[in-house]
RNA sequence: UACUCCGUGGUGUAAUGGUAACACAGCUGAUUUUGGUUCAGCUAUUCUAGGUUCGAGUCCUAGCGGGGUAGCCA
């Protein structure tokens, strides 16, 4: 599909690119707008993310040559990252478009700096070791609506302070004893001004630091540092961090040596319907099996999406429609939706399949016969050519494409009636075979010669069902899943409530394996990454991880809008 | 009964003191060998009350409603 790199196409406004415009024309940072996606290597990327990624990147491009975006893991934590997710996280970011060039950065790489910096502050007096445990560091901190006491450690000499400091990073100090604290002030209606912890001593081996540090920073400190010493110039992040704003500001005025002057905004981040999207609550979906891992084609994760058959274009194209503010919004996953039903309409090839396959004998056509019909491989697009596709006497339909008894309205198969096999003539409906159950096994038709492809005889009333079908003899059988939304609520942790969980709310039919379906034989050629659009159906994306050479594997991204299914729905409520 | 941010159609956004617009969703109709696509159209909006102003979605005040915040997580 569309997967190109992405293009510095205009975007709409927005107040973080009013602020930044406002930026530049009063001549700040030289011109300069350096953005960074810091993700903390602890889970795996969901679009919430990717619209986090499009603005930081996106900026970059849209103000270059001077501009860039650097991307920085913000690994400040050992106990909880791990080389897995820094992986992932790079492939998700180059598979949605995007290049951070030499641009790749660690938090872990600024921890003998940012040391130093701390170093600096305990020398100035703005910081000090404390040697609270941390029960009484929380009690200590007062509540939203009474300020905090003063540590007893608070006023003890720099001196004192810089030696205990060396000693927690020589690793003489247990976990828990001893941690630094900025000197800010413990009645600060902002918690986060409450004398906020700097380091903390941690005895965990960090991914790419090894056992080099038992001193770790938190990210309120390693954050402003980190982006000044890049020289970011426009941090930006999610509204939850925004009282967390007047500390990074404390650190950019307070530390000396910095080589840029960062400034942090805050926008909303991503909500969608009828998904989850914390990362506590994607682990436990994975953890409990609930779906087959963090790329399971239901999960709102990069590689989730990604398997479902959702394209960088489309999700590129998603950021763009959601806008961006401070408002706590949910975003209809219908516009997701939207996004890669305008790509894959405009990009994917047709084929014809058939999901729960009907037999059709052709009465009336010869039994050894078979003929090729030419069907485009893309309506939108002459220059995906055509194809031809066998026909012989047997053929299948999907069985939702005949009913004996039809409801008003309906267009397709039944008994007497006439339908246009797609590309091909219309077959008339003259006799239905079914087994000692009941149930139609088979339907005996006849073709009209006069009804072939492009042929249409005058004043013959125009057949109004076209449907879908496959050659019986040629066609191969290929393995569908039919994916639906995860839950069954727009909102699941709020229809879970305080006390509910949002687990019971998986909607039970989010997966469906399809077992016997029959594809047009070209269908066994499918090669693993590719888009199809199954006419009337919708579209399918061949699975990477379990389709074989000729084995191919289809998920569904998303089905056909669908008119029909609508009425029918509307008159199944009115019937009650 | 703290601080802080945010309230524009059903949903998401735009309008930078001057005709409230766009997209999604929904609904009509036309076209169509996909009940798809496309095209045309319809429905529907500034939280409330004051104030400033010739003029307020926008500025001010108060109220109401929603989010966030008391990790040695990020």
């Amino acid at each position: 599909m569309s997967d190109s790199a992405v293009s510095p196409a205009p975007v709409a406004s927005d107040f973080i690119r009013d602020l930044i415009a406002d930026d530049l024309a009063a001549g700040r940072n030289e011109g300069w707008v350096i953005t960074r996606f810091p993700p903390e290597p602890n889970g795996y990327l969901h679009i919430g993310h990717a619209k986090s990624i499009c603005l930081n990147f996106g900026l970059a491009l849209e103000h270059g040559p001077k501009a860039r975006c650097h991307l920085r893991f913000d690994d400040t934590n050992p106990t909880k990252e791990e080389t897995e997710y820094v992986d992932s996280i790079q492939e998700d970011v180059r598979w949605l478009g995007f290049d951070w060039g030499d641009h790749l950065y660690y938090a872990s790489d600024y921890f003998e700096k940012l040391y130093g910096f701390a170093e600096q502050l305990i020398g100035k007096g703005l910081a000090y070791v404390d040697e609270q445990s941390a029960e009484a560091i929380r009690a200590n901190r007062g509540t939203l609506t009474t300020p905090g006491v003063n540590s007893p450690f608070r006023d003890r000499s720099v001196e004192e302070s810089l030696a205990l400091f060396r000693k927690m990073r020589a690793g003489e100090v247990a976990e828990g004893v001893m941690i630094l604290r900025a000197k800010i002030d413990m009645a600060s209606p902002n918690m986060n001004m409450r004398d906020p912890v700097l380091y903390r001593v941690l005895k965990a081996a960090h991914h790419r630091t090894g056992d080099a540090w038992c001193l770790y920073p938190m990210y309120d400190y390693a954050h402003p540092l980190s982006d000044a010493l890049e020289g970011i110039t426009h941090s930006l992040c999610t509204l939850e961090f925004e009282h967390h704003r007047p500390l990074y500001e404390w650190l950019i005025q307070n530390v000396e040596g910095l080589p840029g002057q960062p400034y942090q905004r805050e926008f909303a981040r991503l909500s969608l319907t009828y998904t989850v999207m914390s990362k506590r609550k994607l682990l436990r979906l994975v953890k409990e099996g609930h779906v087959q891992g963090w790329d399971d084609p239901r999960m709102p994760t990069i590689s989730g999406l990604r398997r479902r058959g959702y394209t960088p274009a489309s999700i590129r194209h998603f950021c763009r429609m959601i806008g961006l503010t401070k408002f706590n919004s949910l975003t209809d996953v219908a516009v997701l939706e939207h996004a890669v039903r305008e790509d894959l309409n405009a990009n994917a090839l047709r084929a014809l399949v058939v999901l729960k396959p009907l037999k059709v004998v052709i009465e009336n056509y010869p039994e050894d016969q078979v003929e090729f019909i030419e069907a485009v491989n893309n309506p939108e697009n002459e220059a995906a050519g055509t194809r031809q596709m066998p026909l012989c006497r047997e053929i299948y339909i999907d069985q939702d494409d005949f009913m004996e008894v039809p409801p008003s309205g309906y267009h397709r198969l039944k008994p007497g009636g006439e339908v246009r096999l797609r590309y091909g003539f219309c077959i008339r409906c003259q006799e239905v075979v079914k087994d000692a159950s009941g149930q139609v096994v088979e339907v005996r038709c006849t073709y009209d010669e006069a009804t072939r492809h492009g042929v249409q005889p005058e004043g013959r009333p125009k057949v109004k069902g076209i449907i879908h079908w496959v050659s019986a003899r040629h066609a191969v059988p290929v393995a569908v899943r039919l994916y639906d939304r995860l839950f069954t609520e727009e909102q699941p942790e709020v229809a879970a409530g305080e006390d509910g969980d949002f687990v019971t709310l998986i909607n039970p039919g989010s997966l469906t394996n399809v077992e016997g379906a029959m594809a047009e034989p070209a269908l066994a050629e499918a090669v693993v990454g590719g888009h199809y659009q199954f006419e009337r159906l919708g579209y399918f994306y061949v699975d990477p991880k379990d389709s074989h050479p000729g084995k191919p594997v289809f998920n569904r991204t998303v089905g056909l809008k669908d008119s029909w299914a609508k009425v029918v729905a509307k008159q199944q409520g009115t019937k009650g």
